[in-house]
DNA sequence: GCTAGCTGATGCCCG
DNA sequence: AACGGGCATCAGCTAGCG
């Protein structure tokens, strides 16, 4: 079956008093549903309820028009941490028994809990017989991980970000809901048919991969999204070993591994730079090592790597010849899901949970990989490179001067390539005109195209407030085009524009992502276990209720530089330009640190003019600097 | 009473 | 309920200061 012929439908409810919605049963007598707009191939809908309509007729109506248009797959975004439970929580006030399964059981949901690279995502997980839930907003959650460009994750916000947004888009902000009901609901029901249009189209194009993944793996496609890649790994295990008829073993009890070799041996500037990578270094050294669980007795591990590494390839070929782009798209989707696939194969051998796990062989893994690198350095520093930066399996470096075209660097990393032991391959995977490295992990790259890119927590992080982002992304530029004379000014504006309150709030305001519930919070601060935090504070004073994965958009209040943040802090919702009362000094305090980091380049001689090199922080020297200086 | 400097927890990111 | 390695920020603590 292809993703094409799957019955789809989006749903998306607006409710008469969103910003005072509270569940299950405690939702106050003046929340009504006004808009549960729905979609599908065939065309929009969209019912009406409020001042007319009852809303459990409301309901009963929904109920009918999903079994109507009877889909295979109900899609929405915040579908299961908000519409369903708000549809469930009025059904169970009206009484409406929500049948939309196939069989005409009803919707079922058990309290679940997911993670997502660092991200625990509490949720409700329903059944609804014959049918498949997939939340987009889950679905960007992981795309996130993967990319880390999203800047929130509403529907409109993901909608922009991908470029899918109409034109003539009808935007009702949630807190104007109730106005839009009685002054214009016309208005709000083409808005809530603009959000399924949207979560259609973002479905487009982030479902399709789990679609095929459920085509590999024993899950439903519902439960793919929800599921760790190791965990689907190990239902391969059981699938063939209780096919085979055989015994499965218990997972062994965790112990510590060591992870990858990570070093940076240059700090600052640098030109022309290189980028070389060991082409998939953990599933070629397990292959080549036969690093592979010891409990495999038949040998799924090693015979499912391989197979997938063969798929993948082929799947590359395929969607490098396609002809149209639906198949295009379908063989990009296949072999991108192969690539995160066989990348999860190292991360199994170290799964506490996995019946097949061996911490032996991902120590094994990991200390070959370290070697491996670790041998094409000595090699570049033999041949006269000068190494910059490395992470696990990938070397920036500057190739020695004799190494001027590209076919010189092509020849460089071919002999280079040589040395490693068969099996292991390395490959050129960038070169660049200027880099700036800053700490392990953390650098910037400008490409031929003058595009900048920049890596790492310190310097992109979507826990960095906007203007320090901003502030970060100029100054690097402007270091890596060797223009830094301009930085000063570039700060001064940043200065100005904080003293004169110049911008929104949203330059300023920090971001952060809800961990733990509210109660979790509350009892470690109880127990001493870890200190007060300015998100949780607010969500705490807050009316509606906040739940983990909940972003919370906060500034600094007060008037010295150095405030308790959670003792001095608003919602950004709640800041009023008028009045604006965001701590001056404070966000002053932050630039000027910011900037004092990066003195010691900004304020750094001419290369003509510098004598010594910086004597302070890691070993440095300056690729400015002739050799013989 | 104040602050620099350390420690541990948290949040986010890299490969 | 994939892994380890890294950085920045914040609050609380404490030694050392006036």
């Amino acid at each position: 079956m292809r993703f094409r012929d799957l019955k789809r439908m989006q749903v998306d409810i607006e409710t008469y008093c969103q910003e005072c919605f509270t569940f299950p049963n405690s939702a106050r007598e003046s929340d009504r549903i006004t808009a549960i707009a729905m979609s599908d191939s065939a065309g929009w809908g969209r019912l009406i309820s409020g001042k007319e309509l009852d809303e459990g007729d409301m309901l009963r109506e929904f109920v009918k028009e999903i079994c109507k248009r009877d889909p295979d797959v109900i899609e929405g975004h915040n579908l299961i941490r908000f519409d369903l439970e708000y549809i469930e929580a009025r059904a169970k006030r009206h009484k409406v028994a929500l049948t939309l399964g196939r069989d005409g059981s009803r919707l079922g949901g058990h309290a679940a809990r997911m993670q997502i690279a660092e991200r625990t995502i509490t949720y409700r997980k329903y059944g609804i017989f014959g049918r498949h839930i997939i939340d987009t907003w889950i679905l960007a959650q992981h795309y996130d991980v993967a990319t880390r460009e999203l800047e929130s994750f509403g529907l409109k916000d993901i909608a922009r970000q991908f470029g899918i947004a109409g034109a003539g888009r009808t935007y009702a902000p949630g807190d104007k809901t109730s106005w839009y009901f009685d002054h214009d609901p016309d208005a709000l029901f083409r808005y809530a048919l603009d959000n399924v249009r949207e979560t259609r189209a973002i479905a487009e194009i982030l479902s399709p991969s789990y679609f095929v993944e459920a085509q590999i793996f024993p899950y439903s496609y519902q439960n793919i999204p929800l599921r760790g890649n190791a965990t689907k790994i190990d239902a391969l295990f059981l699938r063939e070993y209780l096919h085979q008829r055989r015994s499965v073993p218990y997972p062994n009890e965790g112990r510590d591994v060591a992870g990858g070799f990570t070093h940076m041996e240059y700090q600052g500037a640098a030109q022309r730079v290189l980028h070389s990578d060991v082409t998939s270094l953990y599933p070629s050294v397990m292959l080549v090592y036969n690093y592979l669980p010891q409990k495999d007795e038949l040998g799924v591990f090693a015979g499912l790597l391989c197979d997938l590494r063969g798929f993948r390839i082929k799947a590359k070929e395929l969607a490098r010849g396609a002809s149209d782009d639906e198949s295009r798209v379908y063989f990009n989707a296949l072999q991108s899901t192969f690539k995160i696939l066989i990348n999860s194969f190292y991360g199994y051998l170290g799964f506490q949970m996995g019946h097949f796990n061996d911490f032996e062989a991902a120590n094994q893994v990991t200390a070959k990989g370290r070697e491996l690198i670790q041998s094409a350095i000595g090699w570049l520093k033999d041949s006269q490179a000068k190494i910059i930066e490395v992470d696990t399996d990938g070397i920036y470096f500057v190739p020695p001067e004799n190494v001027q075209t590209e076919a010189d660097e092509e020849r460089l990393i071919a002999d280079l390539a040589a040395i490693l032991p068969k099996g292991i391959e390395l490959e050129l995977d960038g070169r660049y005109p200027a880099m700036f490295s800053y700490k392990m992990k953390n650098y910037a790259l400008l490409d031929d195209q003058g595009r900048l890119r920049i890596k790492g927590s310190g310097l992109r992080s979507r826990g960095l407030e906007l203007f320090q982002r901003e502030w970060l992304e100029e100054m690097l530029r402007l270091l890596l085009k060797n223009e830094r004379e301009k930085i000063p000014e570039i700060y001064n504006r940043f200065v100005d524009d904080i003293d004169q309150h110049r911008r929104p709030i949203s330059w300023l305001a920090k971001t952060e992502t809800l961990q733990d519930s509210l109660e979790t919070y509350q009892a470690k601060l109880k127990t001493k276990k870890r200190n007060p935090g300015a998100p949780y504070e607010l969500a705490l004073k807050a009316e509606r209720r906040y739940q983990p994965g909940d972003q919370i958009s906060y500034y600094v209040t007060g008037m010295k530089a150095n405030v308790r943040i959670n003792e001095n802090c608003k919602l950004a919702a709640d800041w009023d330009a008028e009045k604006p009362d965001e701590n001056v000094e404070h966000y002053k305090a932050k630039l000027r640190e910011l900037y004092d980091k990066f003195k010691p380049w900004i304020e750094l001689e001419k290369p003509s003019e510098q004598k010594v090199t910086l004597s302070t922080g890691p070993a440095q020297f300056s690729l400015f600097v002739p050799e013989s200086g």
